[in-house]
RNA sequence: GACAAGGUGGCUGAAUGGUUAAGGCAGCAGAUUGCAAAUCUGUUUUAUAUGAGUUCGAAUCUCAUUCUUGUCUCCA
């Protein structure tokens, strides 16, 4: 029996404003989207974490059983830079900054974003649609939209009736706001906007004639609005109707309002039945940006090569770090919070690599059936990984408890445990095993085993100013000799 | 300015009315060691922004104050 039937998932979803229980539109299926990145300079790390969430969260259904379509789009036609008419998409912008062609852009970001990801143990989205490559839907939607009577056309480009839409329909159901308060609050912006209302978004924009990219439609030679592709795309791969759109808390207002109204213009209904938001990623204890230096990206962080961290950190550490905080809370990314995340993470992969050389007795002293399920309820519980990691920590000092022959398991159990704290940590939390001395060179190794070899010999004789010579000389080349009852190791800092 | 989310110990980060507020890190103690480090075990402090209120009972609900973040314009 698929293990879905035996878990019950509860999705927080921002439509309701509560915890509801998870039922697929069709049992066994489930269908996800999520918005992408544009691809137009270095990925972002906060979109990393966005990202990471809804990879955890796929992992997480695939291991319940459910057979998931996960779609995740590539934004590749740029968005307006400004809401006046002489908008420049952005992705023209950096080429002619840069004096190359949009698609080079594009491409140059998007091997970056999926190294960046692959670096981090992603896996892939089952399906990663381009924006550029769906231009013909997303013409074809905008008609369906004209032909509702919902969007008009001005000057070449069409405009979606916000106030046409909110007489019967909700304009705002999504992000909480009122049309009212929204009409109230907006800022006139000076310049001759084509729009009805200020509230109206694009759906086509008639290029300007230094806009690069641009495509022919039935109103003009132009490009489609920013809101649009989510909606083409989630459609024709999804269907009308799916389960769980995702994408980051920013993106409530005014994008996923629109992709509402959007689909209810187009086909009236709503499209999605679970919205999820994931919460944003801070700095220091603030927003970060570029323009403020308040900003690091996921190579720098890796490396070390930054103003901000002492040091660099390893991505397993840094998906530790994210999975350590629930998807929907603020996580502030600081030094000393990297720190503890590395040692907690070193402690539990130490722990997972020990339950091999684990002796089974012929009891459990420890209920490790019940253990699980915590684990499983954790998760079900609006995907709560900090809840798990804590879980998992249980599992680490029942393993070091077995080790010591403070508590016996029997060989059933051990192997449950094993299974359960690999599954967890490695194919939910995406979490890699990374052995300590797995990645170091032979010779490297010949070499470190032969000074080891060395100093057990002075030990021996208690010569230690030898031996702790040559302890503390590797330990400041960067290589620590650990000892223990067995014999010593080493790791490379 | 309007709207939204939030403020939990030295750091980080869970827990939405009910006994001792999870877990990680740091600190302290012990095991281990020639001594350390590493590792393991145990463990501490008036920790719920501030002030009032509702309740038998509040981190959780209400109001006010204050601070942070987000959105209102492209943004994960």
């Amino acid at each position: 029996m698929e293990l879905y039937k035996q878990q019950d998932i509860k999705i927080y979803n921002t439509l309701s404003g509560e915890k509801e229980l998870f039922k697929p539109l069709i049992d066994g299926y489930v269908g996800m989207y999520v918005c992408g990145p544009t691809v137009y300079s270095n990925v972002h790390l906060g979109n990393v974490r966005t990202f990471m969430s809804f990879d955890m969260i796929f992992r997480y259904l695939k291991h319940l059983g459910y057979k998931v379509r996960y779609v995740r789009n590539i934004t590749d036609a740029g968005h307006l830079e400004d809401d006046a008419d002489v908008g420049e998409d952005k992705i023209t912008k950096k080429a002619r900054l840069e004096s190359i062609e949009p698609m080079e852009i594009v491409q140059r970001y998007t091997v970056d974003f999926h190294n960046v990801l692959q670096t981090l143990n992603f896996l892939p989205p089952s399906i990663e649609p381009t924006a550029t490559g769906h231009i013909i839907e997303q013409i074809e939607l905008i008609q369906t939209i004209i032909d509702n009577g919902f969007a008009y056309v001005v000057n070449g480009s069409v405009y979606f009736d916000v106030l046409k839409y909110n007489e019967s329909h909700e304009y705002g159901i999504l992000s909480k706001r009122k049309l009212d308060d929204l009409i109230h609050n907006t800022r006139t912006l000076d310049g001759q906007s084509d729009k009805k209302n200020p509230q109206d978004f694009a759906l086509w924009k008639k290029a300007e004639p230094s806009h690069i990219m641009r495509w022919p439609s039935p109103w003009s030679n132009g490009f489609p609005g920013w809101h649009l592709e989510c909606t083409a795309m989630s459609t024709k791969y999804l269907g009308e109707q799916f389960d769980i759109h995702g994408g980051g808390m920013d993106l409530k207002f005014p994008h996923h309002e629109c992709e509402i109204a959007q689909n209810q213009a187009a086909k009236n209904q709503a499209p999605v039945k679970y919205w999820m938001h994931a919460n944003m990623l801070e700095l220091n204890g603030s927003r970060m940006s570029k323009s403020t230096g308040n900003y690091i990206n996921p190579a720098e962080l890796f490396s070390g090569e930054n103003d901000i961290m002492s040091k660099g950190f390893s991505p397993g550490v840094i998906r530790f770090f994210m999975m350590q905080a629930a998807y929907r809370s603020v996580l502030d990314l600081t030094n000393d919070g990297l720190l503890a995340a590395e040692k907690g993470f070193n402690r539990l992969i130490d722990a997972i690599n020990l339950i091999d050389h684990l002796k089974a007795s012929s009891s459990s002293s420890i209920d490790v059936s019940a253990w699980r399920q915590k684990c499983y309820d954790a998760m079900n519980d609006d995907f709560n990984t900090p809840i798990l990691i804590a879980n998992l920590f249980e599992g680490v000092k029942y393993i070091n408890q077995i080790k010591d022959g403070k508590a016996t398991i029997t060989s059933e159990d051990l192997e449950l445990l094993q299974k359960t704290m690999t599954t967890f940590a490695f194919d939910i939390l995406g979490l890699e095993n990374i052995s300590k001395t797995e990645n170091n060179s032979d010779k490297l190794s010949g070499a470190v085993e032969l000074l080891i070899k060395m100093r057990q010999e002075a030990r021996a004789n208690r010569d230690f100013a030898l031996s702790d010579r040559i302890r503390d000389e590797l330990a400041q080349a960067g290589i620590q000799l650990n000892d223990s009852r067995e014999g010593t190791t080493f790791s490379i800092n």
